[in-house]
DNA sequence: AGCACTTTCAACCACTGGGTTGACTAGTGG
DNA sequence: CCACTAGTCAACCCAGTGGTTGAAAGTGCT
């Protein structure tokens, strides 16, 4: 797999059964037996499923004696969690301007010449900005 | 497709393109020409993005004359943020808790009887929590 | 050693998902 | 009306995924 890490994050969580079982290791660490006695698939299912979490970050299970305990990673949740709040601040910064933007135009009521749709303006390259 | 809301939000995430979109929606609205721009593949393919992202809720189209802009929604990165928050504000809890009772622990050294690693307590029933 | 339990590996199946090609509809502008 | 562009629909390919069954390792206990 070659994706990058905020990929496999997200595609993590976009199961709801993954999503349950982060939801329950955030109350208390369990085995793997455990996790899987709610739902009603094969252990094997289950194994599948801890090892998409544990490749995803989500999740580490120490190696040692036999019931090995499934912990939740909470920094991986970090991880979306700046992603997120990166371009929401953006998008709201950019309301923000258009707002002004509008409260200006409001004021001088002239110059409504190039009033183009305000998709005009080139805004430089793409830059990847994902890493 | 049957899947709930959260799921589709994550799912669309989970492809760095579909992502690269957002971000780059976060900054400006765009038609789907424009947003295709950057990407070396067929137009039509990123239409089949724009649609999982508006199936997710991620973005609108509003309707009308053709050049259709897409916006970028934010509240539907809220969905995912309170998720994400709940159960690392739980997570976190917990390991107060745990830090408190270790603490606790080294205080009385003695009753070192049941320290069974710490997963003794049946914490009562798994409640499904996602809704 | 032997038994029970946990964990893993491997093959297989149905279905989804990202991507393509190709054709087709709908506005816009001469 | 014709041409152009933006958008959409449908079929297909191939790789990945959620799930299964079956068998094989590890490990713990007596």
């Amino acid at each position: 797999m070659t994706t990058d890490a905020l990929s496999r994050v997200f595609a993590a969580l976009a199961d709801p059964t993954r999503r349950d079982m982060v939801a329950r290791l955030a109350d208390s660490d369990a085995t793997a037996g455990q996790l899987a006695e709610p739902y009603q698939m094969t252990l094997q299912a289950v194994y599948k499923h801890l090892k998409v979490l544990e490749e995803a970050g989500l999740v580490t299970r120490p190696p040692g004696p036999q019931p090995r305990p499934v912990r939740l990673e909470v920094r991986a949740l970090d991880l979306m969690d700046t992603w997120i709040e990166r371009y929401r601040d953006r998008a709201e910064q950019r309301y923000r301007r258009l707002d002004a933007l509008l409260a200006q135009m409001n004021g001088d009521e002239h110059e409504q010449d190039h009033r183009d749709g305000h998709r005009g303006r080139p805004e430089a390259a793409h830059h990847p900005d994902d890493s």
